[in-house]
RNA sequence: GGGGGCGUGGUGAAGUCUGGAGUUCACGCCGGCCUGUCAAGCCGGAGGUCGCGAGUUCAAAUCUCGUCGUCCCCGCCA
């Protein structure tokens, strides 16, 4: 056997150590007389082992220990190669700075839990590519040098030297070079695709990172939905040993947002938001029936059996303000079924016990409610119903498909904006273009326990929509023609209807191993800045890689950088 | 672009609020003892520019300002 020295216990007569390799741990026993260089092993050496595999001495044995049954008696050791003194030890047991983590990656991918994610990791690409090769999907490649299209997210830019002054970009996405295989008559397609953004990062976001990219021809929303979800039951059955159940549910977006205040709701609790704007209507709290008379709305939660002091409640409404809320109304029910609450002496008894009975309220029980436009009162209940029911870590599972996505979405200013990429086929030309604020696409996420984990949609095949679609999303026809000329002249050619999706693996690997960040199920992953500590990435490179290139770098960035020490 | 947390021997923490000698704990490291441990045990030892720089003060790990790094979040991520 060979491995690394996990652990050493020297007891002068005898000595014991634990041998590590990727399937586990088993305990060595040495007799230090006849092996005297047994006495030098230190954590971390990498060692061969012959010796006798044997049950252990009756009293000896280690329950906690998967190969605690048994020990090898050591007939010979040979230190492979030597290790200075760690500059972490090599353990779950305590949390290490993650710089330092990231600064000597290669000893803490050694650690069991970074172990146990790489091999998860390699297990779940391996089911997705399982199950899509056994329904016929092709895996195809795609290029990571293509033509910047400024959309969406920043590009990656990397510069040509073989035409100086010209750039390409990293793929954000697949996106329309998998619609050009669909023109190409590969009618699945799947891919693990590496996709890079350049926005600011966070614990589920890296500038680059890996989606699981899968297209189809003549099929629609349900071919796409029913073979995603084969895909994840199988990444789940490996992961998990858990046999999910068909089909997931389903929310439209617009029950999403009502009933969960998100696109992306968490479905391991309940604590929906429920309206109440019937049972204030004609309040004489003006709080409720102005934000109604303004075309708002009234609607609260039943966070359940809280227990909180009047200062815990205090803190909920400034976590209201926080989030935007002009304020927000508590009440807590009696045990006689009465609400106590600061504006009770406002609200008729009728009011309270409509209230009560549409919330379903029990003695004991906090209801949180709010009066504002839908869209704040969504955000603030929407994100209380997370700080109060959300559950801990991942140990249940709760997929979910939100479907019907607007076309457009509204921003902060009350502008419209695309709410997905403009290949995204609309479900009426015209409703969208004479009703855009309730124009429905045909496009879908996938959401588990509260994480979007991908979307997808069916795609525009007919060239003329596509044109009609640039022209509402405000792209002139020139502008369309410089940007995607060559894209829409290729479904000119005979375009199948074709649907996608993508699912991010990172943020999958990462719930489904109960890491907080996807950082921890990427073997080499950036910090917050986007550097690595290890390689010490990104660096300046040398003047003539530049000159070569056709760069220079602009004379206030050259100041800025000369300040510092030279690399 | 903005808000917040953290930074103390190699690692993890306590000390910081309320200034008074680099003080403490665990692991690791070095040396010694030890034949059934498994986070081995016991004895001894080394190891720190309290991230960095200014300021306040008789005196700064501790207070103030700036700065760097890192993490979380908002913006951003079609």
């Amino acid at each position: 056997m060979a491995g690394w020295v996990d652990r050493r216990r020297d007891h002068g007569g005898i000595i014991f150590f634990d041998l590590r390799d990727t399937s586990g741990l088993v305990q060595v026993v040495v007799d230090p007389e006849q092996l005297p260089a047994a006495r030098d092993l230190k954590m971390e050496y990498t060692v061969s082992v012959a010796g006798t595999v044997r049950v252990r001495p009756e009293g000896t044995k280690n329950s906690e220990m998967a190969t605690g049954e048994v020990e090898v008696v050591a007939g010979e050791v040979q230190v492979l190669s030597s290790a200075d003194a760690l500059p972490f030890m090599i353990n779950d047991r305590i949390e290490i700075d993650e710089r330092i983590r990231l600064q000597y990656r290669y000893l803490d991918l050694r650690r069991p839990r970074m172990a146990a994610n790489l091999r998860a990791r390699s297990s779940a690409v391996r089911a997705m590519r399982q199950t899509l090769d056994d329904l016929g999907f092709l895996e195809i490649e795609t290029p990571t040098l293509i033509r910047s299209t400024p959309e969406g997210a920043r590009d990656m830019l990397v510069p040509s030297r073989l035409s100086k002054g010209t750039f390409y970009a990293l793929p954000q996405s697949p996106q329309l070079f998998k619609q050009l295989l669909m023109v190409g008559g590969v009618d699945r397609y799947y891919q693990i695709a590496r996709c890079y953004r350049d926005e600011d990062l966070r614990s589920d976001r890296q500038l680059e990172f890996t989606q699981l990219d899968i297209e189809g021809a003549f099929w629609g929303q349900e071919g796409v939905l029913d073979t995603l979800e084969q895909v994840i039951v199988s990444v789940v059955q490996q992961a998990r040993d858990v046999e999910l159940s068909r089909p997931f549910p389903r929310l439209t977006y617009a029950d999403s947002m009502a009933r969960y205040g998100t696109d992306k709701p968490d479905l391991r609790f309940g604590m929906e938001i429920i309206d109440l704007g019937e049972a204030v209507a004609n309040s004489g709290f003006r709080t409720f029936s102005g934000a109604l008379e303004a075309g708002g709305v009234v609607r609260g939660i039943n966070a359940g059996r809280l227990g909180l002091s009047r200062s815990g409640l205090d803190g909920l409404v400034a976590r209201a303000q926080e989030l935007g809320a002009g304020g927000l109304v508590w009440m807590v029910v009696e045990d006689d079924g009465s609400l106590r609450s600061p504006v009770a002496k406002f609200l008729s008894d009728l009011e309270m016990s409509d209230i009560a009975s549409r919330i379903t309220a029990s003695p004991g029980d906090t209801l949180l409610i709010a009066a504002d436009q839908a869209k704040v009162v969504g955000r603030v209940l929407g994100q209380l119903r997370l700080d109060l029911g959300r559950p801990r870590g991942h140990d249940d599972l709760s997929f979910l498909w939100v479907v019907d996505f607007p076309v457009f979405e509204e921003t902060e200013g009350g502008d419209l904006a695309p709410a997905h990429h403009p290949f995204t086929s609309p479900v009426s030309v015209s409703e969208m273009r004479d009703n855009p604020r309730e124009a429905v696409s045909k496009a879908y996420d996938l959401v588990l326990n509260g994480s979007e984990l991908g979307s997808g949609s069916v795609r525009i095949h007919d060239p003329e929509v596509q044109k009609q679609v640039f022209e509402v999303l405000g792209i002139s026809d020139r502008e369309a023609e410089s940007r995607f000329g060559w894209f829409v002249k290729a479904l000119r050619y005979g375009t199948p209807p074709h649907a996608g999706f993508a699912v991010g693996i990172d943020r999958l690997l990462a719930i489904l191993q109960g890491e907080q960040s996807i950082r921890d199920v990427i073997p080499f992953p950036k910090t917050q800045t986007g550097t690595d500590p290890l390689t010490e990435s990104p660096t300046r490179v040398d003047d003539f890689q530049l000159i070569e290139l056709g760069i220079d770098l602009r004379p206030d960035v050259r100041a800025a950088l000369s300040g510092e020490k030279d690399d």
